[in-house]
DNA sequence: CCCAGTTATATCACTGCCTTATACAGGTTT
DNA sequence: AAACCTGTATAAGGCAGTGATATAACTGGG
């Protein structure tokens, strides 16, 4: 077992090389429609369908008035829509619209785009390191999704 | 030359497994002192030594006004401070401080703490390609800082 | 069956950080 | 020195977050 107080050389190069690559990422971001609490949570319901909204505030880290007035927010741009859970009258469930989901798409073509560009600058062998770290990167979203 | 109407589907596959992945960093990410851009520019002028203010804005991707903004709230936090050009009267240099080194070290010993124990669940031929990944990560970053 | 407590959402007042438009001081050119 | 350009600051406004609190709907014990 790893102790907590002292951070393995390894690991601190991998978390150096992921801090400049978020910044990265975050620069290939298109200055879009969406902000990224908006973003991810519209990725959430295209992924996960409906939920209810205090089941989508703690996975995105923000407040529940933040996921009240988000949800206002993408409903007043025709992104989701509101509707009632029949078993619970306090419950509002959220919902993706088509419009909602074309924006997802939208955001996620732009910023492949932007990347594509730079892969295709990469030599093979890196490009293929890449795509071999796919599966891991996979893995570590999944262990904080549960 | 690759089209841009076509995106080849390793390149989407890469897309989308960096758009899990930005979504994981940013979720690892603690709710910090210092907002994005405060922190990359920190970190720039960590790594980079003093710049101008008109040298900041543009790299990080904000207007000049909200440059000119943040350097006063890094500024009034301690974190960075202005200084002047004796070549040039307009110009403002500015200079992280040393408590400005201490809230980049903390916030990414944060970061890399959150990931290390995320790493350590991961087997070990993944753990492996991250690593293997990294130099790649590295050319990515350098291709759109020049 | 009703009152108390809990849960789900909304509202309010406030703050942080961004934007565009504009002012202005310091350089540069002719 | 007049005209222009560049670097920074200020002003006014918007979006997205916060904590505190209100309100409506569910739940369980007497």
């Amino acid at each position: 077992m790893r102790q907590t107080t002292s951070l393995s050389a390894e690991d601190a190069a991998i978390a150096a090389g992921f801090e400049r690559f978020y910044e990265l990422l975050r620069r290939l971001t298109p200055r879009s429609e969406l902000s990224l609490t908006a973003a991810s949570t519209l990725h959430r319901l295209d992924r996960g369908g409906p939920r209810r909204l205090c089941e989508l505030h703690a996975p995105e880290g923000v407040s529940q008035p933040a996921m009240t007035q988000l949800v206002t927010r993408l409903e007043k741009e025709g992104l989701a829509r509101r509707g009632s859970d029949p078993e619970d009258g306090r419950a509002v469930v959220v919902t993706i619209t088509d419009a909602g989901r074309e924006a997802v798409a939208r955001r996620r073509e732009g910023r492949t785009r932007a990347l594509a560009a730079l892969l295709e600058q990469l030599p093979a062998e890196e490009h293929a390191a890449l795509v071999a770290a796919l599966p891991a990167l996979d893995r570590l979203s999944g262990l904080l999704a549960s």
